[in-house]
DNA sequence: AAATCTGCCAACCGCAATGAC
DNA sequence: AGTCATTGCGGTTGGCAGATT
């Protein structure tokens, strides 16, 4: 398999990107839509690789990246995403409108991993039981399309599927299609001292998961809809599981 | 005020998956 | 069917800023 060159290429820029370098990623962009990210950078002038045009578009200069803080229902969600998903970051962020992978992982290494592991502390670890988590592996899937709404409006035509740009259409829009089947199931699922679950490996029966407690169900509207969509493909009779209908599920 | 420590986050790296030929 | 090019993902790192000593 070949091995993509990377930014270690000779002339190249590596580092923080300038302004002017984000300028003209933003317009080539623009004008000529996402993609092509090999030859992207020749074409809009930069000296920099691919890849790492891809990143920064990806996770700084898209114009519908949310800036600010994680809100208390985002860190509600990601870490009820991530009892479920695991260390799955373009899955979780795909149902967080407005976030990045980069961000949600960083956000959880920096801040919800600590206070999960402090939680877990309270309890006895020994005497957890083994939890098999469902942890689907994702199938790539081809961009599906890049909607605006506001005064920036562009739509990167491709594969949008209804030609929508409302918001609402956007954010039920996922960036990832699974494979693999539910499996085997291991013990029920324990609550942490956090408020989940501990999660010690990749299958999990949704079935034994108890975490509605935690839910603050008047502030959590939309978010509360997405993660209840995940609970409840999880919690689908393994023998009645269909593949097809769960890919369909998630890009409808 | 200076030196050191700590936390955060943007960016890079390597690998795997996918598509084109 | 096999090979190569490209893209996407997750883990890790490096540098900066603020906190602490």
């Amino acid at each position: 398999m070949g091995r993509a060159p990377c930014c270690s290429k000779v002339g190249l820029h590596k580092g923080p990107w300038t302004p002017k370098e984000d300028a003209l990623l933003t317009k080539y962009i623009q004008a000529h839509g996402e993609g092509q990210w090999k030859s992207l950078p020749k074409k809009a002038g930069l000296l920099r690789c691919g890849k790492s045009c891809r990143l920064r578009w990806m996770n700084y200069l898209r114009p519908d990246i949310k800036r600010g803080n994680i809100t208390a229902e985002e860190d509600d969600l990601i870490i009820r995403m991530h009892s479920l998903l695991g260390n799955r970051w373009s899955l979780i962020a795909g149902r967080l409108p407005g976030r990045t992978d980069n961000e949600i992982k960083n956000y959880w290494n920096t801040h919800l991993s600590k206070k999960k592991k402090k939680g877990s502390t309270n309890t006895n670890a020994d005497e957890a039981p083994k939890t098999q988590v469902y942890l689907p592996k994702p199938i790539r899937v081809k961009a599906m399309y890049l909607a605006r709404t506001d005064s920036n409006t562009f739509t990167f035509d491709s594969n949008s599927p209804s030609g929508s740009t409302s918001q609402e259409e956007k954010e039920e829009c996922p960036v990832t299609k699974e494979s693999n089947m539910v499996s085997e199931v291991g013990n029920e699922g324990e609550s942490d001292g956090f408020g989940f679950f501990s999660v010690d490996h990749d299958l999990v029966n949704a079935s034994d998961i108890e975490c509605h407690s935690y839910f603050h169900t008047e502030d959590h509207g939309t978010l509360q809809k997405v993660y209840e969509e995940y609970f409840q493909l999880l919690n689908m009779d393994h023998a009645q599981f269909d593949i097809n209908s769960y890919e369909d599920f998630l890009l409808e």
